[in-house]
DNA sequence: GTGGTGACGACAC
DNA sequence: GGTGTCGCCACCA
């Protein structure tokens, strides 16, 4: 249950419960929001996070085919350590258990 | 109000 | 199977 003034304000929301050593896609996050067909604007709205300073943890946050995609956009160092940290192995740029390590938002949030 | 852009996704070739 | 192209919707200039 998200709600939220703007879309990107309610895909802070969506990430920010994305619970550690989990991570989703833009396209399953655009799902829950009802827009399936617009993961762009996830993946938009995540770049405007970090411009509105708001912290939330976007290195979760993937495209469909698991790959860090936007980790030169991360301000910070790099998406790729923080996975590491929470216990997510990350392979070539690419979760290396993309399926067992990611977290339906739909699912998880009772859609 | 219109146009362009964007950390993607799916389909076509 | 890999690459290319289109589409998609919300926000900014």
């Amino acid at each position: 249950m998200v709600k939220s003034e703007s879309f990107f304000e309610m895909v802070y929301e969506v990430v920010k419960l994305i619970p550690a050593g989990r991570v989703t896609s833009y396209g399953a996050i655009a799902a829950y929001l009802g827009m399936a067909k617009s993961a762009r604007m996830v993946g938009w709205a995540l770049n405007q996070s970090i411009k509105s300073n708001v912290e939330i943890p976007a290195h979760r946050v993937l495209n469909r085919n698991g790959l860090l995609t936007g980790k030169m956009h991360f301000k910070g160092e790099s998406m790729q350590c923080l996975l590491e940290k929470e216990g997510i192995k990350v392979k070539d740029n690419a979760i290396a258990e993309w399926d067992k390590v990611f977290w339906d938002p739909r699912e998880a949030l009772k859609l």
